[in-house]
DNA sequence: TTGTAGGCGTTATCAT
DNA sequence: ATGATAACGCCTACAA
């Protein structure tokens, strides 16, 4: 049922390094014999046996992903954008969730070095010591997308920049008391990079940074909407907040709705990522979008440059973002 | 900085075939070399080449997926079902977007073919007639999830059941007319069955089925907000509306609310699939759960008894659906 | 318990 | 233009 380059050379009564040439597309084959050997392929179904193939050119057209969560909405879009351009330089992608821990990023890494990828996307927040070692000292390309860290290629957006743009939008407004519902406080892109953006818009406003205006949550849509009852509940509640990410923006507006509150009449509630959702409540979800696909597809472009040894004009690209104004503030 | 076994064996002193024997645990090893070895395989910071292992032993711990688009919300939790099992019996994924077109589907699956990968998850709604050839010529293992094909394993749920379930339910509630608004009608999942289950629910209680009441759309929110519109502007709209999918029915629910018109008071909309956003959105929308993540984890699960030789009870495994009756209704 | 050697299916170098 | 043949890095009889 399975047939190698040796049935084929047989069938076609000439030697196996012919029949890797006609396979390899070689010029050097007379054009009779390139089709007594076409002939004897079509007929046996053969197929060539990659693995084979990758162990003796040294390289196996397989890039390795390394993302927290394909079922958590952020994700599936940039995986798409690194898939879809990976294919058109014939690269398949091995797809590992690690759910952010430490253990799984080092042991799927392991894996994919032992299967030999050509390159690995790592998609995370940030990017433990252990790790960085590895990427160090094992050769293999690296593409971070979504962080960077030192010396490593990466795509990013600027968050802080980001964050600072849409107080600063929420503030033009008219806003004066604005809310935050942070990321986990260990994340230096939800956590960090969103607070230090608000309060560098509040400072060029001249007004005041208050903690009790700051909210630390999951990610996840339960804690938006714990995180906005807990703000409607205050006395004197903000007119508006700002959530760390859509999924938990979402939440917070549920809260609000439950009680009736209208959005954004009596509550102003923005998101960041702009994932597929957002634009789907309602009222649709005003936030910042990040180039998810774009993010994907261009690390995986950046990533073929560098497996082709061509020459980067940058190994750090910081790609825009864009506040899409909606219907929820 | 790239070492092989040969190198170990020299550092350590011993021959090919015992570093061998102490990476793939075979007991006859005598502790003190057991330990030289490992040394020197830490020392070297070695690690075995899988693609010179999986050409000797002919397997690859890698199956493949075959999906029609990772950023379409049904499918991530499939995969992560997938991925999870798969990581737990040591095999990693390929991830393949096939836009549910028949060319890339052939396409990948000869990569997929020539990569050697041990097993094949295809999910998609229909398997072309070319592609159950290339199924059977091969003689690699396939699982089907969502659909059935003859003889070929599969998991799925009882389509018609499910849509006849939600009919019914929609007619208990007091609806007696009731809109569709399908998939594609190339579509037998989201055409044909959610057609033939309403037909069912509708025969059951003697009522007639009338033309009128179907609406073909797409898949995407876009159509579903049509669909949604058109039936509102019907003089003599259905109270409610079964959608063939939430997303669909999420834009059919924008349509309603944003003509002010209440859910579920004035008009009832339901979904299939019970996608993440499902839940999440307000009001939280009625719908038919898939277990998605089950289907992929089953799936799987399924295969690497296949892989094994393992004896199955089933090759075709059907799944409960179940009716989650949540704001929209 | 350990070592020798052949082979997995290719590609590539060297002859012819 | 084509054919032998030696790798690629590993596993596994078989021998010692």
């Amino acid at each position: 049922m399975k047939f190698n380059i040796k049935d084929v050379a047989r069938k076609a009564g000439v030697s196996i390094s012919t029949v890797s040439r006609v396979i390899n597309e070689s010029k050097i084959v007379k054009p009779e014999t390139h089709e007594r050997v076409m002939k004897a392929i079509d007929e046996l179904g053969y197929k060539p046996n990659a693995i084979a193939r990758s162990l003796k050119i040294k390289n196996t057209k397989t890039i390795g992903i390394l993302i927290p969560d394909i079922s958590n909405q952020f994700y599936p879009e940039v995986v798409r954008g690194i898939e879809d351009i990976a294919n058109m330089y014939e690269y398949n992608i091995f797809l590992c969730n690690t759910d952010q821990d430490k253990e799984k990023e080092i042991q799927y890494f392991d894996v994919m070095a032992e299967k030999q990828v050509d390159g690995i996307v790592f998609i995370g927040n940030s990017v433990s010591s252990e790790l960085h070692h590895k990427f160090k000292v094992y050769g293999i390309p690296i593409m971070l997308i979504g962080t960077n860290c030192e010396d490593i290629p990466s795509v990013t957006i600027d968050h802080v920049g980001a964050s600072k743009a849409m107080v600063k939008y929420l503030l033009k407004k008219g806003h004066d008391r604005i809310g935050l519902i942070t990321g986990k406080k260990t994340d230096p892109i939800t956590h960090d990079a969103r607070i230090q953006g608000y309060r560098l818009a509040l400072e060029e406003k001249g007004l005041p940074f208050q903690e009790e205006l700051i909210l630390e949550g999951g990610h996840r849509f339960k804690s938006g909407y714990e995180g906005g009852k807990q703000f409607l509940e205050m006395e004197n509640p903000p007119s508006a907040i700002f959530v760390a990410n859509d999924e938990m923006a979402i939440g917070a507006m549920r809260a609000a709705l439950e009680q009736g509150i209208s959005i954004p009449d009596e509550m102003a509630i923005v998101g960041f990522d702009n994932i597929d959702m957002a634009g789907k409540v309602y009222p649709a979800l005003t936030t910042v979008a990040q180039p998810m696909y774009e993010m994907g597809a261009i690390g995986m472009r950046v990533l073929t440059k560098i497996l082709n040894e061509e020459s980067l004009d940058t190994h750090n690209v910081v790609l825009d973002f864009s506040l899409l104004e909606r219907e929820s503030s």
